[in-house]
DNA sequence: TTTGAAAAGAGACAGCG
DNA sequence: CGCTGTCTCTTTTCAAA
């Protein structure tokens, strides 16, 4: 895991569809090279996936909120309760009283008032309290980390 | 924007990296129609791009926070100041009084506090509230929609 | 709009420095 | 650990229905 493995990284972040040969060109290396870098990379797990980046509105999913949810038991095994609703596409423990933030999508105020009313289903939830996003400044990936190291390796 | 279209978006979704032939006989189609299809999505703007999936911890990004920034002005320019922070993965305008919402990726909550920091010093903040995650259920990508229609259509 | 096939390119894998 | 060459498969394009 050095910086050439970040920069691939980044790179793929970026546009994963890249030959191996641009992709190897952009760190210095050949294309055999990158390719089994990325592979490595695959291997431990580093790179989860390639996957697509799909517009939520053109899905029929432009409304955006998180949502707090406040439970009175402990929520530590309530993960499948939640991946259960098709419009949670995030869930995570927080700090607090055993609550849960979860990031919603849907197509409309209604809708996400009919997620609200699920989730307050879920055993255990006591409450909840709806953030809705106005507007998204931005949404990307991960930063693989240090990107620009002090070498000095000029060019190539 | 039918059903097989969903249907492509969410397998792309699950492994880009699949044959155009694979997709095709996943929906019923053949290769040809289904790079036809992708292609158009493409050009739609449905999907916006292929990308990997990257395992945030293995990257040196292990904690994860959510920030709440009250504002005392109006931060609908103030996008590129959030950007310029690499831990800075999403930024939302949330309603209430002008406030954004952001979430955070950092390697310590010696990071995370340093991040707070600099995010107290971008014009207009008046006050940070983070909430640090403690485990993650889950995160998936967008749901394409109606994943089960009332189609009588059984199998195939 | 889909199908089928043909060509152009990329990816996988070997052996070697 | 990286480079080069070879082979296979996919993507891409095209004509036709």
């Amino acid at each position: 895991m050095d910086d050439i493995d970040r920069a691939l990284v980044a790179l793929l972040q970026q546009d994963a569809t890249r030959a191996y040969a641009a992709l190897g060109q952009a760190v210095g290396l050949s294309a055999g090279a990158a390719h089994d870098r990325v592979r490595k990379l695959r291997e431990r797990g580093v790179i989860r996936r390639t996957t697509v980046d799909a517009d939520p509105a053109a899905l029929g999913r432009g409304v955006l909120a998180y949502v707090m949810v406040e439970a009175s038991s402990w929520m530590g095994d309530s993960a499948a309760a939640f991946a259960a609703l098709p419009e949670i596409q995030e869930a995570h423990v927080i700090a607090g009283s055993a609550s849960v933030l979860v990031k919603v999508r849907t197509g409309s105020t209604e809708a996400l008032q009919g997620v609200l009313r699920r989730i307050y289903e879920i055993d255990g939830v006591t409450g909840t309290s709806a953030t809705v996003v106005l507007e998204t400044f931005f949404e990307r990936p991960v930063d693989p980390g240090a990107p620009s190291p002090p070498d000095g390796t000029s060019g190539v």
